[in-house]
DNA sequence: CTGTCAAATGATAATGATTATCATGATAAT
DNA sequence: ATTATCATGATAATCATTATCATTTGACAG
């Protein structure tokens, strides 16, 4: 925890920003989170229980930092909400998704699995891959 | 062109939905952009050109239904914008899009790619798998 | 035909997420 | 200490989407 949050400043120092304490509650948030998929109102309302002082409008703005550096990845499900999800410390690529048509409940897949399939399409289409979104939308095991 | 809206016609009055003006208006302005990736506030537009006293709301039910019936996809690049895409015609699952980010241009490929990761999933993640998304964000093959 | 009823429409208000603004507060370098 | 810069919090503004509601339309019964 202390370490990733260390390597987080550092980053956040290497393009000459600061790791606030207000930046620093919500990405421990975040690290306490990993495995959810929490929505911009979803930090605020944890980071206000260590941090009752903080404003919405920072959470967005600390939020929006973190996509750029590319610690967390802003995904969107269809709901009308933006999610925040941590990144996998040095993943060459975002994780994956089964969304549960059921329950709602959101899985991931840290496998790459995508990888023949970025081959053809780099070659056959002639595109640089950079990145990658790919959700599945199903039952999840546990509906099942 | 005429027999695709017929076909559409038939899909909604199995459902007990009506085929009105402004829904075919509606539904021939996807299917003259069948290549884009049109906005509601898009198609609200270009269907004013020919049938001016629409309303915007409508347009916003017609692309809901229209969902609904899988006749579109809704889809969402990550501005905060839902865009709706024709579904081919009897293809079993949704097509990937490419997103260039130089350009912002979006191709499709309608190819499948995906069933031998599909088959993987749902064996070992125990997920029934009904849709999916598959957008790779990169540089494309003009801007390359 | 003509009246009736449910579905569909259009105008517009309401909502909800996100972004912009701006005065204030903290921080670091001179 | 002083200034300049960055960050913050409160709140207003924006933008896409949804809800509301009075009106219109079209199918159908009599």
């Amino acid at each position: 925890m202390e370490q990733r949050i260390d390597r987080i400043k550092k980053q956040l120092h290497s393009q000459s920003y600061k790791l606030t304490p207000q930046r620093e509650a919500t990405v421990r948030v975040l690290l306490e989170h990993e495995d959810d998929h929490l929505s911009a109102e979803d930090v605020y309302m944890l980071v206000k229980e260590k941090y009752p002082e903080i404003g919405l409008a920072t959470v967005y703005r600390t939020l929006e930092l973190l996509t750029e550096l590319k610690v967390v990845d802003k995904i969107n499900f269809g709901d009308g909400v933006s999610r925040y999800d941590l990144r996998q410390e040095g993943a060459a690529h975002f994780h994956h998704h089964l969304v549960c048509l059921e329950c709602g409940s959101v899985d991931e897949i840290q496998e790459d699995l995508l990888d023949d399939v970025e081959k053809e399409v780099e070659t056959r289409w002639n595109f640089e891959i950079k990145d990658h979104r790919l959700t599945f939308h199903g039952i999840c095991h546990r509906c099942k």
